[in-house]
This record gives C-alpha cells, sequence and structure tokens, in this order.
DNA sequence: TGTTGAAACACTAATAAGATACAGTTTG
DNA sequence: CAAACTGTATCTTATTAGTGTTTCAACA
C-alpha cells in the first residue's frame, strides 16, 4: 500500500449518544446541579450539561438518553462521558449496564486539497446528481458521493468539510475519493 | 368530524465563505 | 457633518442524536 503523502483529515467536532437507561426527574437533577446545568422545558424538552467555557455540551433527557455535542475528538467525547456519569452517580443516579451502547454518531472533519477551485466545473465533473451548488445560497458545494455514507462541503479556497461519518477512517477515504476525482478532472 | 400518522420544527456543537446588518471610528 | 471605511455579529449550507409540540395530510 502506498504512502500516503497527502493532508488527512482534522476531526472538528465529534457528536455522541448514549442512555443511562433509567427514566429521570429533570426538574429535581437541574435543581440540584444548578452550577452546570440549564433547563428550561418550555423551550427545550432536553437538560444541558456543561463541564467548563468551552467543554462539550450534554443535552440529557428524561428518558435517561443522552447526547455529548462539541468534542474534538472521540477521547475527549469519552472523557466528558465519564466526568457526566461521575456527577450522576454522586448524585444517586446509577446507570443501568444499558449504558455500554455509548458511541459516535457522527464526526465532521475538516481538509484541504491544496488548491483553489471552479466550483461550477467541480460540480458538472462529479456530476450534478451528486452535486448542489448555488453561490447566491451558500458558497459551498455540496457533495454527496453515491459510494461513500457521509456528505462532503467544497469551497472555492480548497477546504473541505467531511460530514456525517460514523467514523474517522470513512470520513478519511471519502476525502480521499474526492481529492482523486479533483486530480483526475484538473490535471 | 374525529382519529391516526407523518413530518417539521424547537435546540446543540463544529467548520467552511459569502452576504448582509449594524456599530463605531476616521477622513474630507 | 456626512460619507467612507473597519470591525463584529448573524445568517446561509450540511450532519447527528434526542423529546415534545405543532401542523397538515389521509382515511373512515
Amino acid at each position: 500500500m502506498r504512502q500516503r503523502d497527502y493532508k488527512m483529515v482534522e476531526v472538528v467536532n465529534v457528536v455522541a449518544s448514549g442512555s443511562l437507561g433509567v427514566e429521570l426527574d429533570l426538574e429535581a437533577i437541574a435543581g440540584d446541579l444548578d452550577d452546570i446545568v440549564d433547563y428550561d422545558p418550555d423551550n427545550y424538552p432536553g437538560a444541558y450539561f456543561r463541564f467548563g467555557d468551552s467543554a462539550p455540551l450534554i443535552t440529557l433527557y428524561r428518558t435517561g438518553k443522552y447526547i455529548v455535542t462539541g468534542a474534538s475528538s472521540e477521547e475527549e467525547a469519552h472523557t466528558t462521558r465519564e466526568d457526566f456519569l461521575n456527577i450522576l452517580t454522586d448524585h444517586g443516579i446509577l446507570p443501568s449496564a444499558e449504558d455500554e451502547w455509548f458511541r459516535v454518531q457522527n464526526y465532521v472533519c475538516m481538509s484541504q486539497v491544496g488548491e483553489n477551485l471552479n466550483l461550477s466545473a467541480l460540480a458538472i465533473g462529479l456530476g450534478l446528481e451528486v452535486t448542489e451548488y448555488e453561490p447566491e445560497q451558500f458558497p459551498g458545494l455540496v457533495f454527496r458521493p453515491s459510494d461513500h455514507d457521509c456528505v462532503l462541503l467544497v469551497f472555492g479556497s480548497g477546504k473541505v468539510i467531511i460530514t456525517g461519518a460514523t467514523s474517522i477512517p470513512a470520513a478519511d477515504e471519502a476525502f480521499d475519493s474526492l481529492r482523486k476525482h479533483i486530480e483526475d478532472l484538473f490535471s
């Protein structure tokens, strides 16, 4: 297998979810953990947990299900979850074994193809049925490859956002595929 | 008309780049 | 004193989980 000499994807956001397997009284929890929990059921049914100013956010629901958003690595998602579970156990909420369901649902990654791109030409080259490009609405080209389970946003600067991937290798392969397409089309 | 279901919206994180809005400052 | 300019903020696109409410469709 040939050595990769190009830039791989950089993870910028991780979304993960799990379940405590217990029904909860969010009102009581929010009252108990006033300093780290925000809860406004009139506005949204989830209770927001945040450990620090720029730390990832955990949204906890009545059913015991929860979502971690804003982590910049899978490891950070896991450590945030551990902090969350520790706080809950300290307050007498014991998660059931069902919490093994914790899993990353979405990776948002960034990369760069290393050249400025003509997005109108790229849309035609990749195929109009798999691309959306309306620069008056949004400056990025939306690429939904048929052979990869994620979506790529491609910009004129050559920067690329890969979103919807459930693993880093999947994001990397999708980006690599796009990179090869661009290489074939413009050289 | 009542029921049922589906869909869309409320929210959150993060990134890209372009338009637009508005505040504040500098210049003629 | 008004026009010009700079800086900041918010919105556009996509993705994903979750629950509650609302809206709208179809059917009996």
